[in-house]
DNA sequence: TCCAATGTAACAAAGGGTTGATACAAGCAG
DNA sequence: CTGCTTGTATCAACCCTTTGTTACATTGGA
C-alpha cells in the first residue's frame, strides 16, 4: 500500500511505501532522481513545497526537506528559501540517455521481481507494453 | 563500495552496499528473492550459513538470520537447525500481481520511449537487466 | 513597506536496526 | 553416544531516522 502525492505542476507523482524498510527520505530521493533521469521532470520544473509533499505523504516536513537537501547537494535540484525548489539546470547526467535507460531497466526489473514475477513473465509484459 | 560474498555452492554472490540506507537484512532479502526468481538459485540449492555470510559481509550473524527468517516465512527458503538453509521446493512465484506488473511495464515503456529509445533497445536493456 | 510562502535549523522523544556476546535447540556424522 | 555444525533466542548498548514543534532566514508579491 502506498500514499500518492499528485503534483499537477510537474505532472509527476511521488509515493512512499510504508512497508519498505528503506527510509522515506531515501525513497523520495530515489524517485526524484528517476523522474529527472527519465525526463518526467525537466530543468526548471517546480517541485511541491516540503510542507505540501510532507502533508500528502503523511510525513514530517523535515523528512521531505532532507530528501531535497541531499538532492540539492548532488546537483539535482536548486532550492532557495522563499522561492521553492526546482529541477537544476544541469542535472548530473554525463552519459545521459544510455545510463538513464539502463538505470530505468534495472529498477523496473527489480520491482517486477519484487512482485514475484519470473523472467519469462517480465519479458512478456514488456513485449505487450511495447505493442 | 560493496563487500562481496562469493558462494561457490550456489554459484551466486550477495553483497551489501554500506552507503545504501536500506537495512542490510533487507538488501540481503531482496537479492536472494532476485536470485531465486531469476533462476540463479534453484530449489534445493544450499545457501551460506548465517555465520559464514555474516562474516563475509562484515555483519552480525543475527542480521543475516533475520533475512533468512523472513524469507523462510514467505516460502522462499527452507531452514532447519543444524542442517542449514536451502531454496524452497516451491518458491512463491504465482504471487505475480498481474495488474500491478502490467502497470509497471507500461510505465517503464513510457519512460524509456521518453528517453528516445526504440523498441529493440528497450527489450535489449530489459534482457541485460534480467541477467 | 508589509506579509505570506518557503526552506532551514534546533530540540527532545520515540521507534527501529545493528552489534557483539552468550546461550540454547536441533540436525548430522563419527 | 559424542561432538560439531547450524539456526534461533535473548540482552544491553549504540546509532540512525522520524516525529512534532517552534523559531528563524530568505524570497517575492500585494
Amino acid at each position: 500500500m502506498s500514499v500518492a502525492a499528485d503534483d499537477p505542476g510537474a505532472g509527476a507523482a511521488i509515493s512512499v511505501d510504508v512497508f519498505d524498510p528503506t527510509p522515506p527520505y531515501e525513497q523520495i530521493r530515489r524517485q526524484i532522481v528517476a523522474l529527472v533521469s527519465s525526463g518526467a521532470l525537466t530543468p526548471g520544473d517546480r517541485l511541491p513545497t516540503v510542507r505540501q509533499l510532507a502533508n500528502d505523504l503523511g510525513l514530517a516536513a523535515g523528512t521531505v526537506a532532507r530528501a531535497y537537501r541531499e538532492l540539492e547537494g548532488a546537483g539535482w535540484l536548486n532550492t532557495r528559501r522563499g522561492a521553492g525548489t526546482r529541477v537544476g539546470a544541469a542535472p548530473p547526467r554525463p552519459a545521459a540517455d544510455a545510463a538513464a535507460l539502463r538505470q530505468l531497466a534495472d529498477e523496473f526489473v527489480r520491482r517486477a521481481r519484487f512482485l514475484g514475477a519470473d523472467d519469462g513473465t517480465i519479458l512478456r509484459r514488456v513485449t505487450d507494453a511495447l505493442s
